[in-house]
DNA sequence: ACATACGGGACTCCCCGTTAAT
DNA sequence: ATTAACGGGGAGTCCCGTATGT
């Protein structure tokens, strides 16, 4: 039963509220622990202690209880953070910089749930297809943060260049991250940006 | 060539692989027609001419319809133009005259038909995961000709940063070029390169 | 235009009860038209609208179509009647008054929709399995009877042998019927059973 | 080159014939120990050590592997045995004899065999139907018989009364046995059937 | 005679939408 | 409004039985 006695009116409020968050973590739990297709909807809505029915009221297909929308919100940090590096720095400089930043602001035990999380659902390619959108959205925000920045448009090849290659240095990251847990991933990002730096006139 | 009867690989072999292939062709047609979801297999049966358990037993998931693996064969030509590349050029330049050759010995009609094929199933981010491996493998072979060329390891971080730049740019163009079928995926993975050499100081 | 708005069993069950007798209706008519194995369940499910998977749900295996449990309730108006036999009749006299009986209070309509049915499935051995255990109930029934109406246990060899009879009779019956559907088989049940009686020291 | 040193004329003939054999042999006992269903055919010409193809040469559909046909000839000796019986024996007595000489015919051993087959199958009603034509035969044999010793037509309600009470009563042993195998099949045929020489009126 | 591709049907599982009952 | 139950329908497995090639 209730462990507290009515702490503040709402209590009903921030339980339902708080369903959702409940559902979706027994979700990444178990797709994480034994897959995405060896879990049903069912053994969610168990371990969630719900109905399968509220499970698709929350959400709409299986796949949406891998999605990560709310909690990417890194990049309004990463945006303000890259905006505010000084001129002089490179692109990448000023992004390594800002990623820095941006990492720093997120609370370690925070940022390692999030990291183990994201990790073991990385390893699952069937459900990239339900973060593809965010993953789009992220790369339009980093061709227009260029663009900014180089004064040039968000077609240029230039700008098409250096988005791209985040967006590969991001994907080897984590895609080696998931073969060796060991890795911290915002490290390794920062040494192969710094790394690129020279390496791309080698 | 002596076709006189010499059945090489077999009378069986032969029809076994056109079967598996001609299925292929209509699934991938299908799914680029009315999408992955809303083709059911059975109508990829009927469109092949065989039955439903047939699919299977070639395909023994929905998604491996998809794999693009033994025509990726493109890696081979890649590899050899790459290692002809005299040892003055950049590493990524190196690449784009590599690339070059390769598409270039790819006949124009087979060339367009395969970029057709391919840009159909990246729209359809389920079918992502069937590839996974195909990319990983490539991914592979790139870091070790890098690697070969530079005298580093494959796990030196300049060395991944420059695979994870190559599957940044071709990911991007590949997208890209989803949304604009206009466009030449080799002229823009080209484009993009020789942007990225000098963009990434700036 | 509701008869009544207070259906007994729920409105839920009848529509589900319903469900079911369509599917089993629709079942047995084809089976006899075209045979068991010729008719799939898929145009079981079809020609009773609705999807193959409910049919499964209903009747897990394609042999449950043709189990006729439910309906085979003359077993009770055959206990009764066998029950209010005058005690002076032989045992084989009883139960063909009693099989009179029973089957005088069901409606000739119905009785011939029935016999016609069980006829269909008669003449398909591989269904016979799937009524077994009925038999043998039916069986045991029988023996219970016949034991409490002559004072003896149900594994005397006389009661054994008289149980074994009415089966044989029935089941000759049902055969010959199969063969002949202008035959009246409780008639000539009532036949044989008669003959019997001074048959057996013949 | 083959070994000559045993090719003999009939040799083959007879390796034939004990294959098939050999092919039911092991079929029986696997459907015996994990029943029909769950038998595949696979595991039985594993069994017997030959491909799956040959199986269907001897066998043509899985059920036929249940038919015992052949070995039930001891219908024959039981028509003999039948007709030798003296006139003034009742028809239920001249059968109790005969079965006793048939039976005696038999040698311990094969009749144990026979018997814990049979008995094996009849546990598997799915396999009745194989064998529904061989029973048939038999009741027509039996008709005739008792038809051409009492002078009446096949037709009469007594011969058919007699012979559906032979019916019933070999089933009602059979299916006994099933469930108390120490239960000797003749024996207890015999004695329902003395029983019911007297039971019939009582 | 074996090996195997194949057609095709039974059957299971599960996603997910709908509908009713609490 | 939450839950339960029904239902549609497609994916995928298994296996029988046929046909074909080796």
């Amino acid at each position: 039963m209730s462990t507290e006695k009515a702490s503040r009116p709402g209590l009903r409020e921030r339980k339902k509220e708080r369903t959702r968050t409940e559902i979706q973590r027994h979700a990444l739990r178990l797709f994480r622990e034994r897959g995405f297709h060896a879990t049903t909807v069912e053994q969610v809505a168990d371990a969630a202690d719900v109905a399968v029915s509220t499970v698709f009221r929350y959400f709409p297909r299986k796949e949406d209880l891998a999605r990560l929308d709310r909690y990417h919100s890194l990049g309004d940090a990463l945006t303000d953070a890259f905006r505010r590096q000084p001129p002089e720095l490179s692109a990448i400089a000023a992004l390594r910089a800002a990623l820095a930043e941006a990492f720093a602001s997120v609370s370690p035990a925070d940022r390692e749930a999030r990291g183990e999380r994201d990790r073991g659902l990385l390893e699952v390619p069937e459900l990239w297809a339900a973060n593809v959108p965010t993953v789009l959205d992220s790369l339009d925000v980093v061709s227009a943060l260029l663009a900014e920045r180089t004064g040039r448009t968000v077609d240029d090849p230039a700008v098409r260049g250096l988005t791209a290659t985040f967006l590969g240095v991001g994907l080897e990251a984590l895609l080696r991250s998931g073969r060796r847990p060991e890795l911290d991933v915002a490290a390794e990002i920062d040494r192969i940006l710094r790394a690129l730096e020279t390496a791309i006139t080698m």
